[in-house]
DNA sequence: TTTGAATACATAAGAACAATAGGTATACTT
DNA sequence: AAGTATACCTATTGTTCTTATGTATTCAAA
């Protein structure tokens, strides 16, 4: 587990992104898929993802639709094309701030262009 | 510019590699510098800054010297051996996140080893 | 068979962080 | 003289995530 500090600003484009590369998924799923894809070096806590998923709706980049398993009710989420746009700005956006503070962090490495 | 919140727990570790690169630096010279080496594409503001620089220096991370320059003081900041260990050890945190987030944006690439 | 773990959703209170906005004062430039 | 740059500082506010708590179903193990 990471610094608590580094996920900030990254869960929206993580849940984004994760849902662009893998379709519609619920919110369980995206906890377990982000901690298995990094071998639990990420773990997204619920009282932090669900909340997310909401104001992400609530935003115009999520759709859901619901599914009965059993008694239970799973939430499904998807991408509208507004979100599809966002994960791409999103993750784009995470790549050059890194590659900025990468350069920062260790000038001695060439510039980037 | 970045969204604002990408910069939230990279703050930390920003500023004690500057201190760790370039040596003994003062509070205002720091928000020059990274403007300068990120083309104002990361902007430290004072308000973030200088409460950070006190709480790293509370810590023990950090320590002060002052000069005059004219009639104004100048406070000057310096890594302890602690403060270097722990720039250290959040600069390899940092890239060890990032190489993690950027599988899990895009699984696509190989495995990070 | 019942106890615990996993599945699956959710909200509320609190901490941590940085932005915004404000304040003081000196030095330089036009 | 006015404006910009230098140089420090703090208080308030907003956002985000953590922690804690709650409900309920399903499945595995003892």
């Amino acid at each position: 587990m990471y610094s608590k500090e580094l996920l900030k600003g990254t869960l929206r484009t993580i849940v984004l992104k994760l849902l662009a590369e893998h379709g519609t998924m619920y919110g369980y799923e995206i906890t377990q898929k982000t901690k298995q894809l990094t071998d639990g070096k990420i773990v997204l806590t619920e009282g932090a993802l669900y909340p997310l998923l909401h104001k992400l709706e609530a935003e115009g980049y999520l759709i859901t639709s619901t599914k009965s398993i059993g008694k239970r009710i799973r939430k499904y989420y998807a991408l509208t094309p507004e979100g599809d746009q966002k994960a791409i700005s999103l993750s784009n956006e995470f790549a050059d701030f890194v590659q900025t503070v990468i350069y920062l962090l260790n000038p001695k490495l060439a510039p980037k262009t």
